[in-house]
RNA sequence: GGGAGUUUAGCUCAGCUGGUUCAGAGCAUCUGCCUUACAAGCAGAGGGUCACUGGUUCGAACCCAGUAACUCCCA
């Protein structure tokens, strides 16, 4: 039969995904074994695959197979995020191109739409991720709008309402005047805008101005002027002002101390306050406090208990409270106001300015700072125990560092407000009253109960409540996600949920540390009294080669399935890996999954060669110490990649793996054993070399899942079973390892590559055959390696001597010494300076060794270990320095 | 403005408690090979003032201080 001269990942992908899906390998239920589980971080529904989720995806497809394939009930719960806001809009936009607008449609009417366009896209990424060969268990698929889930954002609202957890306040919103609605932080663009600064007098109220002192007349150059000035590039909003602020510490202003001044043109009188809040060298270092229209002056406004003056309204034009120009327009009303104020003398002057404005990512209109009533869920109580369980290790962030952007965080969290005034999401279960009042409650008619008892009127009707239109955020349906996915809340003490929380690994991306991981943790707390995962690894985020974010604008993301079409998914697995710290962005470039792709092809290859051979069992073993170290080697690296995956270091997990199969075994191990051409091998070195290969497999099988699973069932291996597959073998475990051994096989491969170098340099065929000789100063015994040496060298004879070979080439492995004799003379010249240069380098060596033997205080102060190791060194040196020397004098030089 | 992080070979990164292995890996590069598993390969080689400046120490890529550049988060 005839083996393809490559791997070909498309005849295996479907064909294994679909043999593993029938035969329910991805299934879990509770059993005795010992649970390994992760929830997937639910992606958009309104999202295509991106690298991100390769990334993302790609790891906890190799956890969760690792920890199967150590015998673990490993269970990978996928599902997915309503996104409301993303969601509503690419609805919203739908309907436009049918010709509907949003408007014209009712909440349910607008709902059906939204699920049908759900039901035909939400679980797009899901199946991409199939493709990948993510082995979730899809039964247990979830999506953040299910019925249940749904219930338990409800309940959770009303428990934590109830505990006085949730409140009604006013907060500064993202006003988009065009589109009249409230849009979130990351809705925002900003963009650099060119401006003007506008300079403008408030004169000081005068009576006050005259009880001026002495000393401050004195003091101050502004002592006689009867104004400030302050600088804005607002001047519309003057008429909201509601106090000036200065810096206590600013001397210019000291005369200013509890004065009053009068807003121009309309003459409102306001105070001057003292704040460390203003910058002194900024601007006139006045600053005109208004609290209704930026953030800032807003949570100044409520320290100092400054009062509110809302001037626009929602369109962005003036209302009645600005007085004058009610009915224009900010833009305009800011040019005409210019002109008044300049007209009245109060206009000091106008500068150039460059400032940051947020402009709204779908209408383009400038964000307006807007303060509206919002639902708030009140943060510092649920933050402390949530800090203290990362504090105390008991939830471990992978890398470390993210644990003081972590307190950072949580020591200073704010509320949280959970509002959008939005369709698409959970409704707000808040039901107000014709008095204002509101009552909260899972259904309206327990809402009426509620209403008739807190209005002691017994007459109320369903029709005199209203409820709020406004969804929660999303994120307060996916803070639950660990413990709804179980169906924790509705029924908090089933076998699931029992058996499966705390998860294991969460693997997501740092940027929402805060938005998710925190706040699942405070969930996980406040409903389970347990976090709701152990280890938390956080990934970096995919950028291309050049550092840039990929991005659909940017169009420098690669498709994913073309890259899986391209290199296989198991290359792009590997390709993923490759360039993955945790924590760190990655750049990532396509020469990865090449890279990738090349492994699955040296795998195959290597297959393709054992597959060939034809076993005689009348042969005896030659291969006995080759056997015996790559089963050490074996050993050695399956303690390593233990390690890696212990402390969650993939990539290099992945590349301890990379280098013992590419390196140890092909290019080593296989080249050691393998018979002459057309030559059959003896069955014990077929048999072990049969066997380690098959446990190497199993070690690839979480990166390569699907190349392993097809020679998995070759007949090399013998008959399988149906349910004997790679994905569920189990991995092996740590051996013996002969350490002696190792060691020499290092000495031996030093010898090999010093044979290379030679035929190399002296342009020696590999064909021709080289004779051997060496004197031993170490004690290694270079017979027992006579027969890999001769293999892999090409050597004819291999022989030991105890005096120097005069005239052959020489080089040195540790302290022994090699010969080999050639036909030509060997340059004594050049020899001579290569003697010297290594007998300098040696020398300048042995200098700072003794340097260190020499020093009292090192002596005295480093361990014995380090002395034990500085003392071998000089002894080494010394020896090799011996017979460096010994050469130069036989060479005469 | 506040906080955090990064800086080691052309690229992406390791380097754990300061002490053979401390200057490493993979990729890329260069040289020679179509050697019957693999040219998506084999063999060999070159490449770095560990961002900079000081300090601590017997000893610093590693600890401390400062400087510079870049990145992220909060405002």
């Amino acid at each position: 039969m005839s083996i393809s001269k490559t791997y070909l990942p498309k005849e295996t992908e479907d064909k294994w995904y679909s043999y593993w899906l029938k035969h329910n390998f991805f299934k879990s239920v509770p059993d005795e074994r010992e649970p390994y589980t992760i929830v997937i971080p639910p992606p958009n529904v309104t999202g295509v695959l991106h690298m991100g989720h390769m990334l993302n995806n790609t790891i906890q497809d190799v956890l969760v197979r690792r920890a199967r394939m150590k015998g673990k009930n490993a269970c990978w719960v996928p599902g997915t995020d309503h996104a409301s806001i993303a969601t509503e809009a690419k609805v919203v936009a739908m309907l436009k191109e049918r010709g509907i607008s949003k408007k014209d449609l009712t909440r349910p009417e607008f709902l059906t739409y939204a699920w049908e366009w759900k039901e035909k896209y939400g679980g797009i990424i899901l199946d991409q991720l199939k493709k990948l060969g993510a082995s979730c268990d899809w039964d247990r698929t979830k999506f953040t709008m299910d019925e249940e889930l749904s219930e338990a954002v409800i309940d959770t609202f009303i428990h934590l309402y109830k505990k006085g957890l949730i409140y009604r306040g006013v907060r500064m919103v993202n006003w988009d005047p065009q589109g009249k609605t409230a849009v979130s932080d990351e809705e925002v663009i900003r963009k650099e805008i060119n401006q003007k600064l506008y300079y403008i007098n408030y004169e000081v109220v005068s009576s006050e101005f005259l009880v001026l002192s002495e000393k401050e007349t004195q003091n101050s150059k502004l002592k006689t002027q009867s104004y400030l000035t302050i600088a804005t590039t607002r001047p519309e909003t003057i008429m909201a002002d509601a106090a000036i602020c200065i810096n206590p510490n600013d001397e210019r202003y000291v005369h200013l101390h509890g004065k009053r001044v009068f807003i121009p043109l309309i003459n409102r009188e306001i105070p001057v306050i003292l704040d460390e809040y203003v910058t002194m060298d900024f601007g006139t270092g006045c600053l005109k406090v208004t609290p209704a229209h930026d953030l800032n002056d807003y949570e100044l406004g409520q320290k100092h208990n400054l009062p509110v003056i809302d001037i626009l309204n929602d369109d962005g034009t003036l209302n009645e409270k600005a007085q004058i120009l009610v009915g224009e327009d900010r833009f305009i009303a800011r040019k005409k106001i210019a002109v008044l104020l300049e007209e009245a003398g109060a206009l000091a002057k106008v500068e150039d300015y460059k400032s940051q404005i947020g402009f709204s990512e779908r209408t383009d209109a400038v964000i307006e700072p807007k303060l509206s009533m919002q639902w708030f869920c009140k943060m510092g109580e649920m933050a402390k125990p949530a800090l203290e369980y990362v504090l105390d290790g008991e939830v471990k962030l992978i890398p470390e560092k993210f644990i003081n952007t972590y307190r950072h965080w949580m020591e200073n969290v704010r509320d949280w407000n959970i509002s959008r005034q939005l369709w698409w999401g959970q409704q707000i279960p808040a039901w107000y009253l014709p008095n204002g009042e509101f009552v909260i409650a899972k259904n309206i008619e327990e809402a009426l109960k509620e209403a008739q008892l807190k209005t002691q009127n017994s007459q109320l009707t369903t029709a005199d409540l209203t409820r709020d239109p406004d969804v929660v955020d999303t994120w307060f349906s996916s803070w639950l996600w660990p413990i709804s996915v179980f169906d924790g809340f509705k029924d908090p003490n089933n076998a699931d949920i029992n058996y499966y929380y705390p998860t294991n690994d969460l693997v997501t991306a740092p940027e929402i540390l805060f938005f998710w991981v925190a706040r699942m943790i405070m969930a996980g707390h406040e409903f389970r009294g347990a976090a709701p995962f152990k280890n938390v690894y956080l990934t970096g985020i995919v950028r291309d080669k050049l550092g840039r974010k990929m991005s659909k604008s940017l169009g420098n993301s690669p498709d994913p399935l073309e890259l899986i079409e391209q290199y296989g998914a198991d290359g792009v697995r590997v390709g993923m890996l490759l360039c993955s710290p945790a924590g760190n962005d990655l750049m990532f470039d396509v020469s990865y999954c090449e890279q990738g792709r090349n492994f699955a092809n040296k795998i195959w290859n290597a297959f393709k060669l054992i597959k060939g051979w034809e076993v005689d069992s009348s042969l005896a073993n030659p291969n006995e110490i080759a056997i015996e170290w790559f089963g050490s080697r074996f050993n050695q690296a399956l303690g390593e990649i233990e390690d890696n995956f212990t402390q969650y270091r993939l990539s290099e997990a992945l590349m301890a793996t990379y280098k013992l199969v590419w390196d140890d075994y092909c290019a080593w191990y296989l080249e050691m054993i393998k018979p002459a051409y057309q030559q059959p091998i003896d069955a014990v070195t077929y048999n072990a070399t049969v066997a380690y290969f098959e446990n190497i497999l199993k070690i690839l099988h979480p990166f390569m899942p699907f190349l392993t699973e097809e020679l998995w069932h070759d007949e090399l291996f013998g008959e399988r079973d149906t349910l004997d597959c790679c994905i569920v073998a189990q991995l092996p475990n740590i051996g013996e390892i002969n350490t002696q051994l190792l060691t020499e096989v290092e000495v031996v491969k030093v010898i090999l590559t010093q044979i290379r170098n030679i035929r190399q340099t002296k342009q020696i065929s590999p064909k021709d055959a080289l004779e051997l000789s060496y004197k031993s100063n170490s004690g290694i015994n270079y017979q027992q390696y006579q027969a890999i040496i001769a293999k892999l060298g090409n050597i004819s004879t291999f022989t030991a001597v105890n005096d120097k070979v005069l005239g052959a080439v020489n080089f040195l492995a540790l302290t022994d010494e090699f010969f080999i004799p050639l036909n030509e003379n060997i340059d004594p010249v050049a020899e001579c300076a290569r003697l010297n240069k290594e007998k300098d380098y040696l020398l300048g060596f042995l200098k700072s060794v003794n340097a260190k033997l020499g020093n009292e205080r090192f002596m005295a102060n480093a361990k014995p270990e380090v002395i034990e190791i500085e003392l071998r060194k000089k002894a080494d040196a010394e020896a090799k320095l011996q017979i460096i020397e010994q050469n130069l004098v036989d060479l005469a030089c």
